[in-house]
RNA sequence: GGCCAAGUAGCUCAGUUGGUAGAGCAGCGGACUGAAAAUCCGUGUGUCGGCGGUUCAAUUCCGUCCUUGGCCA
């Protein structure tokens, strides 16, 4: 469940597992596309209800580790049908865009979709082109297609376990390191690679990554050295703060005894982290 | 040692022709249905370096001391 490394050839910055650790446990949706393409949340759900079929057909545990909230939320809670994203609606939309700007095309937004265009604010532009070419696509306003709830029963029983950091202090400091790594092992080399092999540009998905963003910028000129690694730690921080939101925001289950009896060293570690807490 | 400049929010700085101050970034909180490591929203009391003086009133003017940087010895 991770939607950066997804890409492939880019291996640094999303830190991806080796390959060592790769063979002891078999991983999936890892190197699934180029980094020109876009990957999204619905086709998150379909190949992971796939996967999660095989792995279990092969009488193996699935495991679905990662920090994409909002794809966990996908494959949890189920997706309405709505249509696919079409690049040329969003290049027409975009050029709009540019020209009256965006609260222009919320104030549109509000004629078609009043309902939609109430709870989106006039500068989300991701938002807002999303609900834009729904409209334009299917006909109908996005809100009406929402009230229809996606089928979101689960062939199966997930246990969810999150870690949350009780100390933000060593959060950041482990972040710190974390980017420090990843430009000592060669993260901008290995985007200067990218831009050789591939056609990317800067607002692409993939270049829109933590720490791909910030190396694109210093490979342009635009910061300098110690900028990228400010703006790649910010930018990790934010995510991290991010994520934590979503966390809060997911009702808390209890790890209870059938988890316990099931996966006793799932439950071992757990009581493990829980110990070297105050 | 002398001269000059600067000391204001965690950081970089603006500003107040005297009525106790504000931007960007960071941080913090939140939202989230086919781009989500994305996108967006909210949130700013800090001995305005210390001490003293002038004044109804000083962060602002004056004196002095401290710190930092530069130049001269």
């Amino acid at each position: 469940v991770d939607s950066a490394q997804i890409y492939r050839g880019m291996d640094i910055g999303t830190a991806k597992p080796s390959l060592s650790e790769r063979r002891a446990v078999p991983h999936h949706l890892i190197d699934i596309i180029d980094p020109t393409d876009a990957y999204s949340a619905a086709r998150f759900r379909d190949d992971a209800l796939r996967l999660v079929h095989d792995v279990a057909a092969r009488k193996r545990i699935p495991l679905l580790v990662g920090g994409t909230m909002l794809y966990f939320k996908a494959l949890r809670e189920g997706l309405s049908e709505l249509p696919e994203s079409d690049a040329g609606v969003r290049g027409r939309i975009d050029a709009e865009a540019a020209a009256r700007g965006w609260p222009a095309l919320h104030a549109e937004l509000a004629r078609v979709d009043p309902d939609t265009a109430a709870r989106l604010k006039p500068n989300d532009a991701q938002r807002i082109q999303r609900a834009l070419e729904i409209f334009r696509i299917a006909g109908r306003p996005m809100s009406k297609l929402l009230a229809r709830r996606g089928r979101a029963e689960l062939p199966f029983r997930p246990i969810q376990i999150a870690l949350v950091p009780s100390d933000r202090g060593a959060l950041h400091r482990r972040i710190e390191a974390r980017f420090d790594a990843m430009l000592k092992e060669g993260l901008v080399e290995e985007l200067r690679a990218l831009r050789k092999r591939y056609a990317l540009r800067s607002g692409l998905p993939s270049m829109r990554c933590v720490g791909y963003r910030q190396a694109w910028q210093f490979l342009e000129g635009d910061i300098k050295r110690d900028e990228l690694r400010d703006r790649g730690i910010f930018a990790t921080r934010q995510l991290a703060k991010r994520q934590l939101t979503w966390l809060r925001a997911t009702p808390a289950e209890p790890f209870d005894c059938l988890a316990r009896h099931l996966f006793p060293a799932v439950a071992a570690f757990v009581e493990r982290e829980l110990a070297t807490r105050a």
